[in-house]
RNA sequence: GCGCCCGUAGCUCAGUUGGUUAGAGUAUUACCUUGACAUGGUAGGGGUCACAAGUUCGAAUCUUGUCGGGCGCACCA
């Protein structure tokens, strides 16, 4: 005894000891297993700057609950990690930083010296999410582990690059980008958040040329009357239609434009007449290139006005509108101005406001990838779990607009296409080039742009393995790996990563970078809140797995894991399973001592107990379910499966069950059933492994000493232990068992008080039971006497009774009984067994039913009336003896 | 505005192609320091499956509508 366990299990210890053992025996390098098949992840990559939240922890949970279990079923896996250089967000962090040492900004440093420090600062910091994942238990091959502007993944960018520059898909063009005036770059829509902010909308006049009219305008921007091309109004619009073809005079600038018809103006809304500025906003923009307008920018990269704006040049937005609105006060030409609450955006790292700007971009022309990339979800050659969020891929993917590729950093991919000075020729190249390949002067310089983060991540499958670089893709073994078999991944992603993916990895090899695509939920707080910094309401992981364990925390996530869309975190869940490791852990205290007993192998299934079969074929059945429940990602029913199992079954009934064995005389009887416990116990430990892999190892080490569990095998769901009689049986005596502890809790028989017991039961094969179970009554409802008897045999005087569908239990009393209590109690469970009664015969007395529902369906609402019935005799027998 | 999803116990959620008396966890109530475990045990209470109509022998499940909530896209002159 003195060699026990501790009393409750500590994760900390076990945590450190299993990880580092488990990556020194390389249990999560790829190995050749019993399927002859792989199975290979890769891990979205996490951004250098990132810290672990819950959403992380949620990705590699099932990430690593789904890669552990198909290691253990004969998969030779692997798991790629890696991270993301995430341009903007990386680079403003750095950037901050040295503002804040040097008071310098990037321009002031230089791009070279620039990006040394960001490189010099990614080394330093770079990989703290590494060691926090790390903490979460991953099992991922950490010789993979990839940064996205490493080499390989440079080559990728390039190669893809080149071969769509050189295919005319990709060409540069005058567009209007959302551009941040603090970072001075295009962001992307994704990067872009709105927000409401109070301002006004102004009603300005228009002089119409030639005619007493004037059109009345409504803006939120007058600043940018400046840049105004034209005044459009809808073209059925019948106050205006008369007017279209005519010319508008802008107010202070008294530059004259076209007025022009276009659907996009509602004519409800506002004043129904629109003046159009395709240099600064977007719809106008769409609206300029439908009627070909010219396009005028009065607004520096820094956000303040040109000198196409002479009034407010040099002005920031705000000055400058409070500007105008004072000149065309004074002109008389604002007719209105009333409150108005807008959604404007703001930069998502500067919280800037963007200001939509025409500039030279670079384009990728998706349309061709993206039909590809329908296709393979359509013809099944990849699959989403769950299957609804095939909605959301294809919305984006039906209607593609080309991608802006090129930002205005420096942290990123430069992009490949080079200039020459001398012949003005321009050509994209993979290898920096020596000299121009048309007139061979070697004057050229680099576009200064680089690529969108997404263009490298959506090359991540194929360049983590490798690709393009043959030796690198030999090494990595490609072949054996690509394409990979699941991604999981948040919905949040689902176009701006999955979808890229799928078009430019389709693109490169004619295959889907993956089969199947598991969309797993947005991890928000307890109320369905988004966790978010201004809201405080983060849970932090780590803390997490430091106040009650990485298990407990990895459980709680896949338990919360299935099809759904949302998973609202309430630590109170944590708890309640890192009791339940303790649970387990206290189980293993159970065992530990009989272990020396134990047999290694099962004894043959004749010599079983009838317990044991019971127990072996529960154990069979939640195999079984685990087994489906995972291989679909439906992780939430392989945690209550195996929950529901250990706690109700395992634990509460068959190690109870086997106290009274573990207790007796019956050397051989101990021996078989210490066999079985541990037998049920090691199973268990290879069930749970792939979902808490740290406390199952500790254990396992413990009972096996020999092997680690991560190498072990699953357990597969196997006919032959299953015994659908014993279970049914062993069901009747649980509720036989409860029903004699419910008396006694009713009249209130102390928990040490012994009672005697008569039972009356019809069936014979169950009576044999009760009668070869007798003994564990008396542990299990603290029965010292009783008898079984057939329902004919008289009943005993002066008893608390109850009634289940197949056996009456009596507890003859020899104190007082609260007759009436008792006489209402038995009349309660009359009615409600006559309304169960009367529900299910009005179902068999309609003849519709009886010819219509399947033959089993019939048969067991039969066999549930007789049951019915059956009760209901026995309670009209209880009652009896009270008159 | 277009599209998608959801409404089941106080809370968080399961409920597969319609088929017994709708299930878990958590919270809650009563009793219990019993030799694995109080991070525990035993036994309870708690639901008109949002509402309405329809299809069906049979509806939480299918259809339509209403109400409520969420998300995506678009819009935000």
């Amino acid at each position: 005894m003195d060699n026990l366990i501790d009393k409750t299990y500590n994760p900390k210890t076990a945590e450190d000891k299993w990880y580092a053992a488990w990556e020194k025996a390389g249990c999560f390098k790829p190995k050749k297993g019993k399927q002859g098949k792989t199975f290979s992840l890769i891990m979205p990559p996490p951004n250098v700057t990132g810290k672990l939240h819950m959403g992380h922890a949620l990705d590699a949970t099932t990430q690593d609950a789904l890669i552990r279990f198909k290691r253990m079923k004969g998969f030779e896996t692997l798991w790629i990690p890696g991270t993301d250089h995430a341009g903007i967000a990386t680079q403003s962090v750095v950037e901050k930083l040295i503002q804040k040492e040097e008071k310098k900004n990037r321009h002031e440093i230089g791009r070279e010296e620039f990006l040394t420090r960001i490189w010099k600062w990614k080394e330093q910091y770079g990989n703290e999410i590494v060691a926090q994942q790390k903490k979460m238990g991953v099992s991922c091959d950490w010789d993979y582990s990839t940064f996205t502007m490493d080499e390989v993944p440079n080559k990728a960018v390039r190669k893809f690059f080149v071969r769509m520059f050189n295919e005319g898909l990709i060409y540069q063009s005058d567009y209007i980008v959302n551009w941040d005036p603090k970072l001075q770059s295009a962001i992307s829509d994704a990067e872009v958040e709105h927000k409401e902010v109070k301002g006004f909308f102004y009603h300005l006049l228009y002089k119409v040329k030639g005619s007493d009219e004037v059109l009345e305008v409504a803006t939120t921007r007058p600043e940018t009357i400046f840049a105004d091309t034209a005044v459009a109004v809808h073209p059925e619009d019948e106050r205006f239609k008369h007017l279209i073809g005519g010319t508008a005079i802008i107010p202070i600038c008294n530059r004259e434009v076209p007025i022009i018809g276009d659907e996009h103006v509602d004519i409800e809304k506002g004043t129904g007449c629109l003046k159009v500025t395709p240099g600064h906003d977007f719809n106008d923009f769409e609206i300029g290139k439908r009627h070909s307008l010219p396009i005028i920018n009065i607004m520096n990269k820094d956000g303040t006005f040109n000198n196409g704006a002479p009034e407010i040049e040099g002005l920031k937005v705000k000055d400058a509108r409070e500007r105008i609105e004072s000149i065309l006060n004074e002109l008389g030409e604002l007719k209105e101005k009333k409150p108005h609450v807008a959604q404007v955006g703001h930069g998502e790292r500067s919280d800037a406001i963007i200001e939509p700007l025409v500039s030279k971009q670079w384009f990728l022309n998706v349309s061709k990838m993206a039909e590809v990339a329908v296709e393979a979800v359509e013809s099944g050659a990849m699959t989403f779990y769950p299957k609804g969020w095939e909605n959301t891929y294809f919305a984006w993917l039906k209607e593609p607009k080309d991608w802006c590729i090129s930002r205005q950093l420096w942290w990123g991919h430069q992009i490949p296409v080079f200039y020459c000075l001398s012949c003005a020729h321009q050509w994209a190249s993979e290898s920096d080039p020596t000299d121009c390949p048309q007139c061979r002067a070697n004057n050229f310089r680099q576009d200064p742009d680089v690529l969108d983060t997404w263009f490298s991540s959506g090359l991540w499958p194929l360049s983590t393995l490798g690709w393009p670089d043959e030796k690198a893709m030999a090494e990595k073994r490609f072949n054996d790996f690509y394409p990979t078999a699941t991604l999981v991944t948040g919905f949040d992603i689902i176009f701006f990563w999955v979808a890229r993916m799928m078009m430019m990895c389709g693109e490169m090899t004619g295959q889907p970078p993956f089969k199947h695509v598991y969309i797993h939920a947005i991890v928000r707080d307890k109320q369905g809140r988004k966790m978010s910094k201004s809201l405080g309401n983060g849970i932090d992981p780590l803390d997490m797995i430091a106040q009650y364990g990485a298990d407990a925390m990895r459980f709680t996530l896949a338990a919360g894991s299935g099809y759904n869309r949302n998973l609202n975190l309430d630590p109170e869940r944590i708890e309640g399973y890192r009791n339940f490791m303790n649970k387990i852990w206290n189980a293993f205290r159970f065992i530990q001592p009989h272990l020396e007993l134990a047999a290694d192998e099962l004894p043959p299934k004749e010599k079983w107990h009838l317990h044991d079969r019971w127990i072996l074929s529960e154990l069979n059945t939640v195999a079984g379910r685990m087994n489906e429940a995972i291989d679909e990602y439906r992780f939430d029913d392989a945690c209550s499966a195996i929950y529901q199992f250990v706690y109700e079954k395992f634990c509460s009934w068959y190690i109870e069950l086997s106290k009274n064995i573990l207790n007796g005389n019956d050397e051989a009887a101990k021996r078989q059933r210490a066999t079985v416990l541990k037998y049920g116990f090691r199973q268990i430990m290879k069930l749970m492994h792939p979902i808490t892999p740290y406390i199952t190892e500790e254990l396992w080490s413990i009972l096996d000493g020999k092997t680690l569990l991560a190498s072990e095998s699953y357990v597969e769901s196997d006919a032959h232990l299953s015994d659908e009689r014993v279970a049914d049986l062993m069901n009747r005596f649980i509720e036989v068992v409860t029903g004699i502890r419910n008396i006694r809790q009713g009249v209130n028989i102390k928990p040490k008080d012994q009672v005697d017991i008569r039972l009356f039961t019809d069936d014979a094969k169950f009576a044999k039971f009760l009668y070869d179970s007798r003994h564990f009554l008396g542990d299990l409802a603290a029965v010292k006497s009783g008898t079984i008897r057939q329902k004919s045999a008289e009943r005993p005087k002066r008893s608390v009774s109850s009634a289940l569908t197949h056996t009456e239990i009596w507890i003859p009393l020899e104190g007082l009984v609260d007759i009436d209590e008792q006489v209402k109690k038995v009349q309660k469970d009359i009615e409600k067994t006559k309304d169960d009664y009367q529900r299910i015969e009005a179902k068999l007395s309609n003849a519709t039913f009886v010819d219509n529902a399947p033959e089993d369906v019939v048969l067991e609402v039969r066999e549930k009336a007789r049951q019915f019935q059956e009760k209901l005799q026995s309670l009209q027998t209880i009652l009896g003896q009270f008159q």
